[in-house]
DNA sequence: CTTATTTTCGAAAACGTTTTCGAAGACTTT
DNA sequence: AAAGTCTTCGAAAACGTTTTCGAAAATAAG
């Protein structure tokens, strides 16, 4: 690494004449301009980052925390983030906190200690479950911009990305009613994540709304201990339903190969729809269809928000700091051949 | 972010006799460590991490290059990374380069600003191709650590963490010859990467050891553009195999998939075997039995690597800092029900 | 030829730490 | 009481930048 008193040294100025000539500085002359230039790409000299942080109390970076990085709804929304804070000059920092309380608040600690100039999280299943949020109240304090997405909580007041789960759902359940699915079930295995109730609430409101009643056999839990293909299986059996929306990822397209196996036919005898994305669908005959909640666009607009933040705190734009803002990212309905496309 | 010279002010001392305080240094009395600890945990205090990164030119992070986030091995070994990383105590700095040289240049180009301690890094596929590696060189020069993964190259002296690909694809011929199997047929799409050639060397020269012949119409090489499906279904019926290997990740389940429409039975009529991991598996009836490449251990026998090297250079340990070493990391085979388990 | 103005550069401070070294005060030892 | 030894602290430098301000040199004006 190559430093702006080497050059100087070697160049017989001084530092600051250096570093005003790099800068097209007006004070200095072409000719001197020139020469640091020159020896500068030579050298091949590029400004050291974090001597530049320090100097400006801004790093240029974003702090990151999902809840797992193996979850593929979370590594889209990384990936979104990652090209938007391309887009804006920001690097990103990423912790993935394992659900875990713990991971989540020594996380949040490192990235306090100045290395971030924002923060965007999802925070994990336990924060959720004990409802502990003090570690994410200190940052309003400290003033360091806060972006949540996903799993998000009223209980601090910051800018939000979410899905409208509820309504995505009600809709779901719908638009099966519609294509003549009079005993539509409904699969999941995140019952105890906030998503997941609101999921859940979706298919409940439907049902009450179109059938005038809900039957709660028709809601299948899954816990992580369980067996999802017995589960599944039996569901199917002993309820018969003609349709099934699941609320996450994977259960759809087991719920088609065990229909398969069960001699069903798809989607005439059993329409199958479920959360997930678009490659997982590839993973069954018929395509599962899929409902996409779009990470890359949860991931893109947060940091946009987060930017807008950051730069109303620096530049101090006339946006009042203390109103935040909640948006909703559409979902998408990709047709696989799981159910009846119009 | 409160600082050193604030707390000094409060308290009526210098600055440096609280950073020694916070410390624990003798040269300070117990009694002033005392009040200094207490003032600095009510307005919970933690040293500027950008101020230490300077002075002490060691900034506890790594940086990692993979070339997409969102394929799933990468992520996993990004997961393995990320866990060795917190055990060292380091914090690391993500870079997705989504398979462009170009993007790999301006990663690395970050990099280098001084924002890292050292870098692990899978060279993009346009890299490969492009057989550029300059950009890589540089940092032998600039003396920064590096450690590549997976997608490595002869042309760069540093450490390196592998899985052996030819010797593991080798490895499942010879076992489902010895289960019977005599049409063995081996499916990619990856066959321009150096990982898919290593492979496919692996199904060839087991097909020579075995067979004394090698029939080319076993290969079924699948480019992006293609549909798996139909490619896969005529593949099948052409040549009547009795078991395929997938060199890929999702090619395994959506053959079996296929077999079954074909009303193949699984794993008696043809066996499926296919790279991948654990959870891939539960994707398809009966499950694909996967041959699992160790991503978490890939991505924490590179922090490993790093570290050391780190280490010895800066504490100038006694080794050789000119001798690097490749590692293997051996593949795991998961048993599902699509090939005979023993 | 003197004075005023511009051009061109360098010294120093600042960002937040840690560390070296010197100094003042307290305490021991004669 | 004088000299020596600890104990306890502060000033300053350093890490690599940028920026402010002042100064010297060069040029222009009188």
């Amino acid at each position: 690494m190559i430093t702006l008193k080497e050059l100087a040294k070697e160049l017989n100025v001084s530092v600051s004449t250096v570093s005003k000539a790099l800068n097209d500085s007006p004070e200095i002359s072409q000719q001197t301009i020139e020469k640091v230039k020159k020896l500068a790409s030579e050298r091949n000299y590029s400004p050291n980052k974090i001597a530049l942080s320090l100097k400006n109390n801004r790093t240029l970076t974003i702090g990151v925390v999902i809840p797992d990085i193996l979850n593929r709804f979370y590594a889209t929304v990384l990936n979104g983030i990652q090209e938007s804070a391309d887009r804006h000059g920001y690097d990103i920092i990423t912790f993935s906190t394992k659900e875990s309380l713990v991971k989540e608040m020594d996380s949040l600690q490192i990235l306090s200690r100045g290395t971030v100039d924002g923060i965007i999280i999802a925070i994990s299943e336990e924060t959720i479950n004990k409802n502990y949020f003090n570690h994410l109240k200190e940052f309003s304090l400290k003033n360091i911009p806060l972006v949540m997405f996903d799993r998000v909580t009223d209980k601090i007041n910051c800018d939000k990305v979410i899905i409208d789960d509820f309504q995505t759902i009600y809709n779901e359940v719908e638009n099966l009613y519609k294509k003549g699915r009079r005993k539509i079930g409904f699969i999941s295995t995140i019952h105890d994540l906030n998503v997941g109730k609101f999921r859940a609430n979706g298919f409940r409101k439907a049902s009450y709304d179109l059938y005038g009643s809900f039957d709660k056999n028709l809601i299948l839990k899954i816990s992580k201990s369980d067996d999802k293909h017995v589960k599944i299986k039996n569901f199917i059996k002993k309820t018969g339903v003609d349709s099934v929306i699941s609320a996450d990822i994977i259960c759809g397209v087991i719920t088609i190969n065990i229909a398969r196996s069960l001699g069903l036919n798809i989607p005439r005898q059993l329409a199958v729809v479920g959360f997930g994305d678009k490659t997982i669908s590839d993973y069954s005959t018929p395509r599962l269809s899929v409902i996409e909640q779009n990470g890359n666009q949860i991931g893109s607009r947060s940091v946009d928000l987060l930017v807008d933040r950051m730069n109303s705190k620096w530049f101090g734009l006339n946006k009042n700091l203390n109103v935040f803002s909640t948006e909703i990212i559409p979902t998408n309905s990709i047709p696989g051949e799981s159910k009846d496309n119009t």
